[in-house]
DNA sequence: GCCAACGTTGGC
DNA sequence: GCCAACGTTGGC
């Protein structure tokens, strides 16, 4: 099982939102990025997320979990953009911020910090570990 | 609201 | 296939 991150803006899709779809979960469509797809296209089913509130909060509030592997992105007809569906699993009891992330020189590595604008990004089962002690789960 | 970083497009 | 122009993202 892999670990990643998903970044959105909240006034585009938020966290709250996310979780208003409980089970049923969500497409993780509108990503135009090759990059982003990619590492979409490597995810399997059960993996879990990060949610990344960018912009305004700039701070992990919870965890997601893979719900449907990679397939054509409901939003367009152009076949090169596919796309997963999550689900939201669990808020983090506290939000880890981006100066948090960055504090942290364990995570100086993340994508997060060093690829600001990747939208999906893997995280490594470490970082994992340490984001989720330091929002409190 | 600005700007740096970076991805994409299109002319050559 | 290169590169300039342009558009977008996201931190500050």
């Amino acid at each position: 099982m892999a670990f990643w991150l998903f970044k959105s803006e909240p006034d585009a899709w938020s966290w709250a939102d996310q979780v208003a779809k409980a089970d049923a979960g969500e497409e993780w469509n509108g990503v135009r990025n090759y990059q982003a797809r990619n590492f979409m296209r490597q995810m399997a089913v059960g993996d879990l997320g990060f949610f990344y509130h960018s912009q305004k909060d700039r701070a992990v509030v919870g965890i997601v979990e893979v719900i449907a592997e990679s397939h054509q992105d409901s939003t367009t007809d152009d076949p090169r953009w596919d796309c997963v569906d999550i689900k939201a699993v669990e808020p983090l009891p506290r939000l880890v911020t981006l100066d948090t992330v960055k504090a942290d020189p364990r995570l100086s590595e993340m994508a997060l910090v060093r690829q600001s604008r990747l939208s999906v990004q893997p995280v490594t089962a470490e970082e994992w570990q340490i984001v989720r002690t330091l929002g409190g789960l």
